[in-house]
DNA sequence: GGTCTGACCAGGG
DNA sequence: ACCCTGGCCAGAC
């Protein structure tokens, strides 16, 4: 693995780790604050295997709101943890994004308005 | 090198 | 809302 894409990695897993209880973020998102845009399948390439870690890897889903991990076993696992939190999906199987996603620059003062307003 | 694949994405029909 | 297409780029052969 080269040097540049070792540091992308890190990147992507420490935003992960920040990711809120009972919000997410995309892969797409998740690129593109790691330095690569344009590098969404590989933030989906990374995070495969990170499902017995304890980073909250089912915080992460596609830029259509739903769930991408059916393919690979852990869809239902997914959604599961995600309902926990308190995150709704609707009949289509997606969240709201426009609620639901998380910017890291809400960690200081909230901007999104994600309160319901 | 070449080629295929993928936990993606935006756009178009 | 759906499906398809082209673009994307690192890994695995």
């Amino acid at each position: 693995m080269t040097e540049p894409m070792r540091a992308f990695r890190e990147r992507v897993l420490a935003l992960v780790a920040r990711i809120p209880e009972g919000r997410v973020m995309t892969y797409g998102q998740l690129a593109t604050l790691a330095g690569g845009p344009g590098n969404a399948r590989q933030v989906g390439f990374i995070l495969n295997g990170l499902a017995q870690t304890d980073l909250p890897w089912q915080r992460v889903i596609n830029a259509q709101g739903r769930i991408s991990t059916y393919g690979v076993g852990f869809g239902e696992l997914q959604r599961g943890l995600l309902e926990r939190e308190g995150v709704h999906f609707d009949d289509a199987g997606r969240v709201d994004l426009a609620r639901v996603q998380w910017w890291p620059e809400e960690d200081g003062a909230g901007q999104q308005g994600h309160l319901g307003l």
